[in-house]
RNA sequence: GGCCCUAUCGUCUAACGGUUAGGACGUGAGCUUCUCAAGCUCAAAAUCGGGGUUCGAUUCCCCGUAGGGUCACCA
């Protein structure tokens, strides 16, 4: 049997991060059983349903690369005539009956299911059996009227006609559960297999919500993470490989997953995971694509020599956007200048004991033909001297004669990417400062 | 409050009756190239409590406790 799973979210809002796990988890689980996932947009409410929300998750998935097919019709609201007949037989069976209009509504009367009160199990793959008494439960409404269904009564029905054989959806639908098998059972439809997912928790333990920080996709996006990142934790988040493998592609995950690797409690959204593996998403990139991908935060693209700097020091696309923006790089441009006190005042040594190190250093440097001046060949010409004489005395002076700043890549790094002689220059140009201004 | 679910380091998690309770993020220290970053090494850090069952419980059962979800003419 083919197994077929299903996202089906309601546009009422912006792609959610636990939504884009349930999509990722039902995507996952389906593929790795050779199936689908078909995507549905549930706008019954039709008060709250908006365009936006609906190119915002379509957007989301695409983003993250998360396959799916469409159902067909793709909107419960161009499935008003199927509601219609279903409701209608759900009537004449006595299964359901018109109710007298309630309070919410005085004018309008509506339909509400036979309640059986019985008592309800169904197996969840992640959790057991699990049992209610559907007397608790009343006679619940499932529709407005016979072209308004709700929520329950359209889902168990478009599960059925979209053969949907496995329902995998956040734990907050546990509860929803017994309703929409006492329903599927009055429509004579088969019972697809459940399994809740646990939900994704804010760092007091809350349901992750606006108030905590960012929560839709798109944010992330924004923020500069990519898409491989975020895939990657949230498939960690509530599943894990049972190995020590912590960095996987999406072919990966589809190889590894398994709905009894998933966890059963809440699982607190750590951000600074998330970077970790922003991180090492970023290193697995080449250095074509990184800068192509940099270039939607990044004003300009980024000089090539600085690119393998820029992966290794930040951690999201949007802060290597501002490192640039910065002065990162202030040391590639043809000019740097700065305090002359800058010299010496990181290295506890006097202006003269800076000049003789770094006229040293630019005969020492001097020495190495210009095709092979590297950051390799910098440190084995300087690096001994540099020990004799003390490190910082050195290294130093040296660091800031080419970089203009207090923080920076080392010297050696620094020296390779501007070259022979704009190094020999700039070195020359401190001894100058040195001598006449300290 | 009723019903349902859950419970291992601060966090994400491994250990499906027998382990010095493992890994990762984060934190601290050290090393690496003087600064910053990255990398490497090391360290601190957990089985919610009480009863059972068992030769033996993180693991199975019960009771507490705590947390979460849900109780709409939303989904």
């Amino acid at each position: 049997m083919k197994i077929i799973t299903r996202f089906p979210p309601s546009p009422t809002g912006y792609f959610h991060i636990g939504s884009a796990r349930t999509a990722l988890f039902n995507y996952l689980f389906a593929a790795h059983e050779g199936g689908e996932m078909k995507l549905r947009f549930e706008d019954t409410d039709t008060t709250r349903n908006k365009k936006e929300f609906e190119e915002d998750i379509l957007a989301g998935l695409a983003w993250l690369g998360i396959p799916y097919t469409q159902a067909s019709p793709l909107r419960q609201s161009e499935r008003t005539d199927t509601y219609r007949a279903h409701l209608k037989a759900l009537i004449e069976s006595g299964a359901a009956f018109e109710a007298e209009p309630s309070a919410a509504d005085p004018d309008t009367p509506i339909i509400r299911f036979k309640n059986p009160k019985k008592s309800v199990s169904f197996t969840d793959l992640v959790r057991g059996e699990v049992t209610f008494e559907t007397a608790d439960l009343g006679d619940f409404v499932i529709a407005k009227n016979l072209d308004e269904p709700l929520y329950n009564l359209a889902v168990v029905i478009d599960d059925h006609h979209e053969e949907v054989t496995h329902v995998l959806r956040g734990e907050d639908h546990i509860s929803n559960t017994p309703r929409q098998i006492l329903l599927l059972e009055a429509l004579g439809f088969s019972r697809p297999q459940y399994a809740h997912i646990p939900l994704i928790l804010a760092p007091d333990r809350s349901k992750l919500s606006k108030r905590h920080g960012a929560v839709s996709v798109n944010e992330y996006r924004n923020e500069g993470f990519m898409p491989e990142a975020l895939v990657n934790y949230l498939a960690l988040l509530g599943w894990n490989p049972g190995t020590e493998q912590e960095i996987f592609s999406i072919e990966e995950l589809v190889r590894a997953f398994r709905m009894e690797q998933v966890q059963k409690g809440g699982a607190i959204f750590d951000a600074d995971k998330l970077r970790w593996f922003n991180h090492k998403h970023i290193m697995l990139l080449s250095d074509d694509e990184y800068a192509r991908r940099l270039l939607h935060f990044a004003g300009s693209p980024p000089p090539d020599k600085a690119i393998p700097l820029l992966k290794e020091r930040a951690h999201t696309l949007r802060e290597a956007a501002t490192l640039l923006e910065s002065g990162e790089f202030y040391f590639l441009d043809n000019e740097i200048s700065y305090e002359p006190s800058l010299l010496i005042s990181g290295a506890k040594i006097d202006a003269e004991t800076a000049r003789r190190h770094l006229t040293r250093v630019g005969e020492m440097l001097d020495d190495i033909p210009e095709d092979s001046f590297d950051a390799e060949r910098v440190k084995d010409a300087v690096f001994t001297y540099a020990t004799e004489e003390g490190r910082g005395a050195v290294l130093w002076p040296l660091r800031v004669a080419l970089s203009g700043k207090e923080r920076s890549p080392d010297p050696f790094t620094i020296a390779g990417m501007i070259g022979k002689k704009r190094t020999l220059e700039r070195v020359r140009n401190a001894g100058a400062l040195l001598a006449s201004d300290l």
